[in-house]
DNA sequence: GTTTACGTTGACGTAAACGTAAAGCAAACG
DNA sequence: CGTTTGCTTTACGTTTACGTCAACGTAAAC
């Protein structure tokens, strides 16, 4: 039993409507098509974005914010695909998987440290923050 | 009490030492001062890095691993510095803290739907690899 | 004394990820 | 019918972050 809201998914997307959506820029998606990340359909010359074809440009925007190159999202987006047949290949891929899950660790410990200091900068600039404000109002 | 270990921290290193240290070309931190990163002492032409420079070198490749521009990260490493003075300066300061707080917890979620995304896509290269080897073997 | 190691400053090259016109087709609007 | 709107391809330009020599200095090692 799924209950779908009333809001009903698009079965297509214009390349510009796309854009207004993600915030970037046309030249943008098509350089993803060029380098072989996005292969949308078309409608006599005009390209068509499917629902798939948006959720692997979610995908590309998400690796971005992750600093990934569009080399490395394009891996990750092809370990979600079918299975790519022999053994050689699979256990390639598990190993692929793993490490980017040990970097995804890395990054999270970067984080961590990060927000702390990012918590200390704050305390101190809220502090000379004060401290300026009595000077400025002796 | 503060008990420390028997290894004594150098009280300066060369280029290469560093570059060595953290695996990047010598080229590599000689940008990073021209970009502004890094300001070593000089002994004579050569450069001498403190460990507090050493610190800065840990930031910015730290930002790297975050995916931050040099620009960035020298933006995080000045938070740290004593307080920029006036009441404007530390106002935008609290704010760039309090955005950069944000960007991290976007990506703390990034990571963590990528990893489940990893999970699931490990799960299903197992499955097949189990069946690959079936069908190799009957 | 010269090879070897390590350092220096240019200066040019390059890969990635787009930006920015230029020039053209095609439907739709007034 | 002309023009605005939206899409297309082609192509050169730009920024970031270094790589890659070249040519030179200095100092220890053989």
């Amino acid at each position: 039993m799924k209950a779908k809201a009333s809001i009903v998914e698009p079965q297509s997307y214009s390349i510009s409507e796309l854009a207004r959506e993600f915030d970037i820029t046309t030249r943008a998606i098509r350089f993803y098509e060029d380098k072989g990340l996005l292969k949308p359909e078309r409608r006599g010359q005009t390209r068509v974005y499917s629902p798939e074809e948006r959720v692997r440009l979610k995908l590309i925007l998400r690796g971005k914010r992750l600093g990934f190159s569009l080399d490395e999202s394009r891996e990750i987006i092809d370990m979600y695909d079918p299975a790519h047949g022999n053994v050689e290949q699979l256990q390639r891929l598990l190993e692929r998987i793993a490490q980017k899950r040990t970097q995804l660790q890395q990054q999270l410990r970067d984080i961590e440290s990060l927000m702390g200091e990012l918590d200390d900068a704050e305390t101190r600039a809220e502090a000379a923050l004060v401290k300026s404000r009595k000077e400025e109002n002796p």
